[in-house]
RNA sequence: GGCCCCAUCGUCUAGCGGUUAGGACAUCGGCCUCUCACGCCGGUAACACGAGUUCGAAUCUCGUUGGGGUCACCA
C-alpha cells in the first residue's frame, strides 16, 4: 500500500500563522508516519491578496520548522505547477465538464445587482439570509455579458461526509445555494480549485482547520458531480485566542517568525503545536521523531482550544533545558544569531562549555544569549546598580584577598576552588553571602548569574583573576 | 438569525460504565541555596445544567444552557 498524499495549501496573503503551522504539521506528521508525500500548494487565485513575498515568508517558516515537502514550490514534482494561479487551464476544463453535464451554469447577474438585493433584504430583516435566487439557473441563451459560473446545488436531501476527527457530518442541502465556481475574469474560486487540485494531485487525505468544515459539503457535491472519489477528510479543532475568539495578532504573537525571533527553537514550536488538539496520554514533551512515530488522527480531539503563551514558553524552555531535546551542537548553532545580534562573535569552544550553565536559566535563545554574554566580552558589562551596591570600597579588601586565595589554588577546578573559598570565608568569620555577591559582580557584571565556581571554571584562571583585578580598580573608586 | 461543530481544574489535556477524576502550564506554600534559576515536596482548582438508560454514569441517549465556526464574484 502506498502512503498517504497530504497537502498544506496556504494562501499567500501574509506570514505563516501559528494555526496554519499546526495544520501543516499534522499533515506532515501523517505523511512521514506512513511514508507518504507531503505536498505544498500555493492557493493564490485571489490576485489582489496574494504576494510573492508572502510565498517566501511562508516557505521560509516551513523550512525553519523542518517541515520539508516532497512536492511543491522549489522542489517541483509530478503535478506541477503548484501555484493555482498557473493552473487555470485545469479549472477551465473542469468547469466545462460541469456545464456540459448540467451541474453548473453561467450566471449573468452582476455583483452589483446581487449586492443590492442582499442589502435590500438585510435592510428589511437584518437576520434574514440572502441566497442567490437562481435567476440564471435555467437560462439557455448566452448574452454577450460578463458571467460567473455557478454550481447547481441540490435543493433537497442532505450532503454527508465522514471526517477522521468529527465523524459523520450532515448538512441539509436546503441550507446551501448555487455557489460561484468561476469569477468573471476566469479565475476559479476556492471550492473549485481546491477540489480539482486535490483530485489531480492525488491527495488522499485532506486535513485542514475546522473553519473549513462549512464548505466541505460544497466540495463533496463537486467531487460527486465530477464522478470523483472524495478523499479522506480531517478537520482540526480551532486554535483560539486566550479570550476564546479567533486568534489574531491583536491577542498575541501569531506568526511563526515572531517566535523564531523570540528565540523559540523549531522543535519546541512543533512540540507545542502538536500537543494542541492532539495528545498521547500524559506525555507533554516530544521529540520530533517521536511525534512522527506516535501521531494518529484517533488521538486528535474535537474541542477547540485556547492558545496559551505560558504553556508555549514552558515547552520552549523544556527543549532548551534538556540536552536530549536540544543537543549542544544545535543549541550553539541556534543561539549564534542571537549572540551576533548583541555584537558577540562566539568562540565555539567557550560556548559549549558555557551552555550547560544557561540551560536551566533561559526560556528562550534570546534569554540565553543575554545570560551568557559576559563570558564572551573582553570585560563584562557592569550593571550600574550592581556596581553601586557591591563594588564598594568596603569590598576591596575581600576582593583582594580572594584574588590571592583563588589565584593560589593549585587546581583550577570547581571543587578545590569552592573548598578554598569556603575555608577562607570561615577563617575570616564571614558569611558566604557577604563575599559571593561582590565576587559575582566582579566576574559577571551582574547580581544574578550561574554558580560562582562553575563560572570561574568556564572563564579560566587568567580571565577570572583579570576580572577580579578590574573590579578591584572599580571598587577602589578608579 | 440559518447551518455545522464543541463542552473535564484559569489553560492544554488523560479518561473510552465501577478511578480518592490523573498529568502538565499557571498560581500559592515549603525545601535546597553564593545570586538567579533548575530541582524536589505539598496546597488551591474541573466533569455546565436537567431528564433518561443502567445495579452503577465524566463516560451512552435526549433536552437546556453556554461557547466557537461559517453563511462572498476571500481562502
Amino acid at each position: 500500500m502506498v502512503g498517504p498524499r497530504v497537502r498544506f495549501a496556504p494562501s499567500p496573503s501574509g506570514y505563516l500563522h501559528i494555526g496554519g503551522a499546526r495544520t501543516a504539521l499534522f499533515n506532515w506528521l501523517w505523511a512521514r508516519r506512513h511514508g507518504g508525500k507531503f505536498i505544498i500548494r500555493i492557493e493564490d487565485t485571489d490576485q489582489d491578496r496574494s504576494s510573492i513575498e508572502s510565498v517566501r515568508a511562508i516557505l521560509d517558516a516551513l523550512e525553519w520548522l523542518g517541515l520539508d515537502w516532497d512536492e511543491g514550490p522549489e522542489v517541483g514534482g509530478p503535478h506541477e505547477p503548484y501555484f493555482q494561479s498557473e493552473r487555470r487551464d485545469a479549472y477551465a476544463r473542469a468547469v466545462e465538464t460541469l456545464i456540459g453535464s448540467g451541474h453548473a451554469y453561467r450566471c449573468y447577474c452582476s455583483k452589483e445587482e446581487l449586492d443590492a438585493a442582499r442589502a435590500a433584504l438585510k435592510a428589511k430583516d437584518a437576520k434574514a439570509q440572502f441566497r442567490y435566487p437562481g435567476t440564471c439557473r435555467d437560462r439557455t441563451d448566452r448574452p454577450d455579458k460578463p458571467f460567473v459560473v455557478r454550481f447547481k446545488s441540490p435543493t433537497e436531501g442532505a450532503t454527508d461526509f465522514s471526517d477522521l476527527v468529527f465523524g459523520t457530518v450532515s448538512t441539509p442541502n436546503a441550507s446551501q445555494q448555487d455557489f460561484v465556481l468561476v469569477r468573471p475574469n476566469g479565475y476559479p474560486l476556492y471550492n473549485l480549485s481546491c477540489v480539482v487540485d486535490d483530485h489531480e494531485m492525488g491527495i488522499t487525505t485532506v486535513a485542514r482547520g475546522r473553519d473549513h468544515i462549512g464548505n466541505t459539503p460544497q466540495q463533496v457535491m463537486l467531487y460527486r458531480a465530477f464522478g470523483w472519489d472524495v478523499p479522506e477528510l480531517a478537520h482540526l479543532p480551532m486554535m483560539l485566542s486566550a479570550k476564546g475568539d479567533k486568534l489574531s495578532k491583536r491577542h498575541a504573537a501569531v506568526s511563526v517568525r515572531e517566535y523564531r525571533e523570540r528565540g523559540y527553537t523549531p522543535n519546541a514550536v512543533l512540540n507545542y503545536l502538536a500537543r494542541f488538539g492532539w495528545s498521547y496520554g500524559d506525555q507533554e514533551i516530544f521529540e520530533k521523531a517521536e511525534l512522527v512515530e506516535l501521531f494518529d488522527w484517533k488521538r486528535v480531539g474535537k474541542s477547540d482550544g485556547k492558545f496559551d503563551e505560558n504553556k508555549f514558553a514552558d515547552v520552549a524552555f523544556e527543549h532548551l533545558k534538556e540536552e536530549r531535546l536540544t543537543s549542544a551542537e544545535h543549541y550553539a548553532a541556534w543561539i549564534a544569531p542571537f549572540l551576533e545580534g548583541a555584537g558577540i562573535r562566539p568562540d565555539r569552544e567557550l560556548l559549549e562549555k558555557a551552555l550547560p550553565l544557561v540551560r536551566p536559566r533561559a526560556r528562550t535563545l534570546a534569554e540565553a544569549a543575554n545570560a551568557l554574554d559576559f563570558f564572551f566580552r573582553e570585560t563584562p558589562e557592569l550593571d550600574d546598580k550592581a556596581k553601586k551596591k557591591f563594588l564598594t570600597p568596603e569590598a576591596v579588601p575581600y576582593l583582594q584577598a580572594l584574588r590571592t586565595v583563588l589565584g593560589d589554588s593549585p587546581a583550577w577546578e570547581e571543587e578545590p576552588l569552592e573548598r578554598r573559598f569556603r575555608e577562607w570565608v570561615e577563617s575570616e568569620g564571614l558569611k558566604m553571602k557577604q563575599v559571593a555577591q561582590p565576587l559575582r559582580v566582579a566576574l559577571t557584571g551582574r547580581t544574578a548569574s550561574p554558580g560562582l565556581f562553575e563560572v570561574m571554571l568556564v572563564l579560566g584562571r587568567d580571565k577570572t583573576l583579570e576580572r577580579l583585578e578590574g573590579a578591584i580598580r572599580v571598587a577602589s573608586g578608579g
